[in-house]
DNA sequence: CTTTTGGTTCGGTCAGTTCCGAACCAATCG
DNA sequence: CGATTGGTTCGGAACTGACCGAACCAAAAG
């Protein structure tokens, strides 16, 4: 598995935005960017030695790590030790699922904040109320959204 | 300035959310969430100092970070030296034009993910490309919703 | 039964981050 | 003028996280 020059700096452009966006150590980013650039049918605990430069302990650790977060799924091949490991099938909809819980998560802070506002400071929530409403609005969409993409994939997914 | 045992529980809450959310440490997003469960007015220095029992070095920092990403404003009064620090009136429109260009980046992340694997893996492309197409139109959709909103609020600033 | 393969686990190192205290500084007060 | 107020800046301590090498282990091969 030799990588072209190409590749190898996709790999680190996008393993550095899956680093931000994913929350995850920068090796195990290059993994997952590894596996969505990748053939279908699996990369092996050494290509991804050979590929990421990193060490034995590394990357066991990272690569566990990925397997739990249900971003990188592995299967194995009868007669064959080996575990090969590729993007999970449904990493997109397991996104989503994630950016769920965040706007779940964030319309329950917006709430407190306008509950406490509206109660404790009643004059700035007066003058300010109304972007809080947008802004709840606004992440309702959001979720809504998400929620139909879910849905679609999952259509996609049955067939 | 007292805080009540709520209000004080609500800080840690909302700082915890925005530490992870806003990528700011523990004390910044700290002094945000009071900013924004406190009065229009504003907070002096010792204030902060008070309700966060932090060091005075500390949250001259991550004040003075906070005022140049633009989270928090501050303001004086005639014959008076002290700075007068809130929450950005415009705070929330700043936070969804960060969304929109997070999306961006998203989206070309996305696109050359697409790209790649349309040239390198077209088994795979075509057996899975048609979600990252419904990944695609999710993240415009996105994208539409914040820049709807941002025109809302700014809508509503300008009466 | 020894060796090889395919990893895992443990302890430690290095880098980066957060926070602090002390020293400092400029403006105002008395 | 000297003292106080309202901060800023600097150097370092403490902690955290990412990564590594070495030792280890279980399964299979020879």
């Amino acid at each position: 598995m030799v990588c072209s020059e190409y590749k190898k700096k996709l790999i680190e452009e996008i393993g550095l935005h899956f680093e931000q966006t994913h929350q995850i150590s920068p090796l195990a980013a290059r993994i997952y960017a590894i596996m969505i650039l990748s053939p279908y049918d699996g990369h092996t605990f050494d290509e991804i030695l050979e590929i990421t430069q990193a060490s034995k302990s590394s990357v066991s650790t990272q690569l566990n790590l990925l397997v739990q977060l249900k971003k990188v799924e592995y299967f194995t091949k009868p007669g064959d030790r080996k575990r090969y490991f590729r993007a999970s099938k449904k990493y997109l909809v397991n996104t989503l699922e994630e950016h769920v819980q965040t706007i779940n998560q964030e319309i329950k802070m917006v709430n407190k904040i306008a509950e406490f506002n509206a109660e404790f400071n009643k004059h700035k929530y007066e003058e300010h109320g109304q972007f809080s409403i947008l802004f709840k609005e606004y992440l309702i969409n959001q979720k809504k959204n998400i929620m139909d993409t879910i849905e679609k994939m999952s259509k996609l997914t049955e067939k």
